[in-house]
DNA sequence: CTCTGTGCAAAGCGTTTGCAAACGA
DNA sequence: TCGTTTGCAAACGCTTTGCACAGAG
């Protein structure tokens, strides 16, 4: 169970309940779009507004709270920071899974073909997943 | 040299002027976004309109004539369609190379992971190329 | 008490749509 | 000629902004 508040201390962000609450239910939804996120949200601060949860949004990617997930012809997701990883992503039921695909022996072969010096990377696939595939 | 002409019956696309210039400038600039395509059509359709850009891009990518290439945090770019390959991007001057980086192995270990059956995948690199890290 | 965050409404930006006229085959 | 494309303007959806008030530290 994550510790919220101590978190948001911890990238130096003011705790407030808003806050609080969408950081919960980033860790209970593992990746989640803004409107799934203000609608949850609504159930517990039904004055709360979207202004805020973008506003909170981009704070936290900022702060390096957050990451954002950029899906091919669907909305941006966001998830709790974690190690670098890919996702794989189900073009029918929008299911969205983490994968523990190494991609450092990748970008060693991209910075030599490029002669970039290399930041960050990003995989995604996309597909069908097996309840889908079933039906 | 590409013939722009044939390519589009290929696609069973009707052959106009815009059309042409829009595949001409796609093949002469491997990545361009639609401001930039519609700023180089402009210089020979003055009267061209965004809507048209946005139309053709749309039905191109449609008949896979074109591939659209999503870049955190800028527009998206679009290039002629080719073989599955990724990209590398500079953060300051905003380069963009096409890497030969064979990710089938990544996809099967992609697939194994998450029981999904897998179409398709993108890889994207973001950092700092040669010359930029120069200076 | 001071500074930051929230909620609201309006503005901004990129993209899509509907329609009439022009054009391709 | 008939069906498609173009250009225009309006509409649309998502995101950001400015401001006054409320809340955190």
């Amino acid at each position: 169970m994550l510790n919220v508040v101590a978190l948001l201390k911890e990238k130096s962000l003011t705790v407030t309940p808003q806050r609080v609450e969408i950081v919960t239910l980033l860790s209970t939804h593992q990746h989640i779009n803004v409107d799934e996120l203000y609608a949850l949200l609504y159930a517990s601060f039904p004055s709360v507004s979207l202004a805020t949860v973008y506003k909170n949004i981009n704070i936290m990617l900022k702060k390096l709270l957050l990451s954002e997930v950029q899906i091919p012809n669907k909305k941006n997701v966001y998830e709790i920071m974690k190690a670098e990883h890919s996702h794989v992503v189900c073009l029918e039921c929008n299911e969205i899974l983490d994968l523990t695909i190494n991609t450092s022996e990748l970008l060693e072969a991209a910075e030599l073909q490029s002669g970039f010096s290399i930041d960050t990377s990003s995989l995604i696939f996309c597909g069908t997943c097996a309840s889908c595939t079933k039906s």
